[in-house]
DNA sequence: AATGAATGAGGGTTCATTCAT
DNA sequence: TATGAATGAACCCTCATTCAT
């Protein structure tokens, strides 16, 4: 209103406040779930102000689904490694035994993959972020299981799941042994099919 | 202070109040999550006014909890049909294929078993609740598969997880094949070790 | 329904029910007021079934209105006993300091008296009921005071509304001066004209 | 959801605002009293949206609270007109008298008063205020009538509250004639003590 | 006569979104 | 460009009152 009212004005990088409100989201998800995921807080957890939200993002819902695609490009980041782990492994089933037993219990970003799960299951917008997430993890372990990627994915995702949903971590050796009797090889007489979807 | 209106009064069992009441909890969660369920989209689902939600169930709290409890008594249900089923079959790994490809069809019961996974995950309360789901689950696995019913189950899971993710159903032949992998006898010398958590 | 559902009805006695509905809102309003008093916080602590409030009194008004209109009548009884004592005592101004610390310090009449009077500065139709009160006060004083019941009820007023409000007890041996100084005889030029309001 | 419509904002002034509410949470609370003082009544009042009390005030305790914190304002305001006309009156009593007379007759003001005290029999929050309102107006009175000033204090609240609660203005010249009777001087044998609460 | 089931208005509060600045 | 003020719908919950039993 008067003229020593300057406001106070952050240097502006743009790029780097998305970033910061798509982090933000991502945890917001991870700790409340979508569906308690609010402006608010994911403006304080950026630190940022409530107005920002919706500048860099038209709708609560675009907020949301950077974020989303923010922990799908994480999750990208976490295959890489996985993929590299698995390649110089002596043993892969064990390796990726340990894999999992590490991703069940840093539970951020196993928790932000089942929300994207059950918010895909819901809106058809998601899927095909959830569809590459799942691809992307097909690709891995076909590198390392050949084509038997399929069972490795599911037996996989069902263990951290259950691993998460119990809270009792992952049982390595369990694991390991249930991949290694997957992809035992020499007596494989059904070929298992799978189309990409 | 004036609520003089004339209200109708419907017949009253409230048994049937309370069953209603549970029922459409299911079904908004699996509609729309736990995380956008309220006392309206409740009521209106059951067809009653929204003072009946409260009135049965003293917080949105308690409601969610009855519809996840009526949830897994359905679970249950359906476990044992699932036991028959895989009792009197020639070959487990197809019937499991079979009923794994069904149940990823009906959406809802499988929506409700991740929604409360993912709830689980975040809210402790709820952990028993997941941890007799999948108690049940590995009972019959046990039954129909001795020992690999650890993996069975993962790979169940996983399978159906990424069927309702993707939208992609079941590929029955390849789960079955999987399955009927993992439970080959013969040339067995890794049993399988996985302590009830 | 069936004819062994039958119903829990206890022995019949509307004046005892009635009396334990007024005691019960005589409870309310001295612990939570007027504006917060309900026909549950009424029948919880009647330990009477909800129904019986609306049974017994029409409208929430009514039913306060009756919790009231107790309330004086046992002010018209402690006023009768502060009569007895006023005309015994050696030195009434003393007396009257002795009763006003009582009162204040056993807070629910007092506090009753005060809702009581709060109310009736807002509803008209509760003006007799603090008329009255003040009325029979008047009396008392008379009886003890001559003309200057007036100014001593003003006092004993004033004095017992601070120690409620501040939660200092009534200074005893003050309010005695006060009285004493007041009723003071030998002096009087200007007698005190007070028309009954 | 979807709140997409369009909505009227006026023009900013966050003081005003703020003024605006107080002031109309003090209409309320002398209208019907905190305990039926609402958000939806303040707003009205105010001529504010609805969501304009929340926004400025977090909870409806606080919303209240400042407006009792405003009312006390307006009571410290009253009493320094008080002191100044008791100063300058050639007759301190008469002066209380015609005070108090238009006092009660202004009739918001001292509902308010009391609307305080009766709450801060109830609320410990509210007692310094209460507290800070009785040592002013015993300041105000010390230095008109000195050691009288709790009894001068006293009967004038009691007074007040008689006429209140009954709806009949102060008698004048009763009120004047028993203030002056109590301060009067050259026979004072009996100090009055009464140590600051 | 008595009661608890029933209902919807309304209360406190949160929040997505809009917009003046 | 950036932000915090602004708004009202909707949320959870309480409750006066009505009414079937």
């Amino acid at each position: 209103m008067s003229a020593d009212q300057r406001r106070v004005q952050r240097p502006r990088d743009p790029q780097a406040r998305r970033d910061a409100l798509t982090a933000a989201v991502i945890e917001s998800i991870a700790d409340v779930g979508i569906g308690r995921t609010t402006h608010r807080s994911v403006a304080t957890r950026a630190g940022l102000p409530l107005g920002a939200t919706t500048y860099y993002f038209p709708t609560l819902d675009d907020l949301v689904e950077a974020g989303l695609r923010r922990a799908a490009e994480i999750f990208d980041r976490d295959l890489t490694s996985w993929a590299e782990r698995l390649a110089a492994a002596a043993d892969p089933a064990t390796e990726l035994a340990a894999i999992a037993a590490e991703y069940a219990a840093d539970a951020v970003p196993a928790r932000l993959a089942y929300e994207l799960s059950a918010a895909a299951m819901r809106d058809e917008r998601l899927r095909p972020l959830a569809h590459r997430r799942l691809g992307g993890l097909r690709e891995v372990l076909e590198a390392a299981f050949g084509r038997c990627a399929y069972a490795v994915g599911a037996v996989l995702d069902g263990a951290v799941l259950q691993a998460l949903t119990t809270g009792v971590p992952v049982d390595r050796e369990a694991l390991a042994s249930v991949v290694r009797r997957l992809t035992r090889t020499g007596d494989d007489r059904e070929p298992l099919r799978r189309d990409r979807a």
